[in-house]
DNA sequence: TGTGCGATGCTCT
DNA sequence: GAGCATCGCACAC
């Protein structure tokens, strides 16, 4: 079943690291995805960190720990996907064992795999393929089938990309009923990069 | 270029 | 049965 990536993914230290800084380090790294398909990859350009404990938006706020939020309470560098209507989302665990915190991958620049994102996504400019955390999650083929996994090991992982030059940050999107934590300026994104979600 | 809203399915109460 | 960390189309400007 396990079979060995095609590319050295980032060690497992990469991960242990204060959830906000690790929503910044992850932009620019290459997000990768192997199927039967084909490999598909592209450039991390914008995140969303969620501090469960704390933050009102955060489906593990006040630790609440159900079925789907179990794997935010696991290690950091675990793979935390959640349904949204007819979408996937595919989070990055963050923080300590028993700390439910989490980074949502926003945004995604194509890097590998463009002929296949186009069959996931077809009729549509190269913008759209990625430019949303439900987009970029059908360009790349991951589904709901990828929680809990690892992103150190085939087939879903992330590896070295590019050093940012600037990075921008401000308020979330899409939890506007939230209180206070939506104001909260968590979420990142590269500077100027035409693949954000918004601009 | 921006805002509004309906479709849609899964999880938790 | 309610509520959503969305998408894509329609319409206004």
């Amino acid at each position: 079943m396990s079979k060995k990536p095609a590319y050295e993914p980032l060690p497992i230290q990469f991960y242990n690291k204060p959830t906000l800084e690790l929503a910044k380090a992850l932009l620019g790294c290459l997000l990768v995805k192997e199927t039967d398909e084909g490999i598909c990859s592209g450039y991390i350009v914008e995140t969303e960190a969620y501090r469960g404990p704390h933050d009102r938006a955060a489906h593990s706020f006040g630790n609440r720990r159900t079925k789907r939020t179990e794997v935010m309470f696991a290690e950091a560098g675990r793979v935390y996907t959640y349904t949204m209507h007819t979408h996937t989302l595919i989070n990055v665990v963050s923080a300590d064992v028993n700390i439910p915190e989490a980074i949502l991958i926003r945004a995604v620049e194509p890097y590998e795999g463009l002929d296949l994102m186009e069959t996931r996504r077809p009729g549509r400019q190269p913008r759209e393929w990625t430019n949303g955390p439900g987009k970029l999650t059908k360009a790349l083929g991951i589904t709901s089938d990828d929680y809990g996994k690892l992103f150190t090991e085939w087939p879903v992982y992330i590896t070295a990309g590019y050093l940012p030059t600037h990075i921008s940050s401000g308020p979330r999107i899409g939890i506007d009923n939230t209180g206070e934590a939506r104001d909260y300026p968590w979420r990142y994104w590269i500077t100027g990069n035409t693949y954000v979600s918004r601009r």
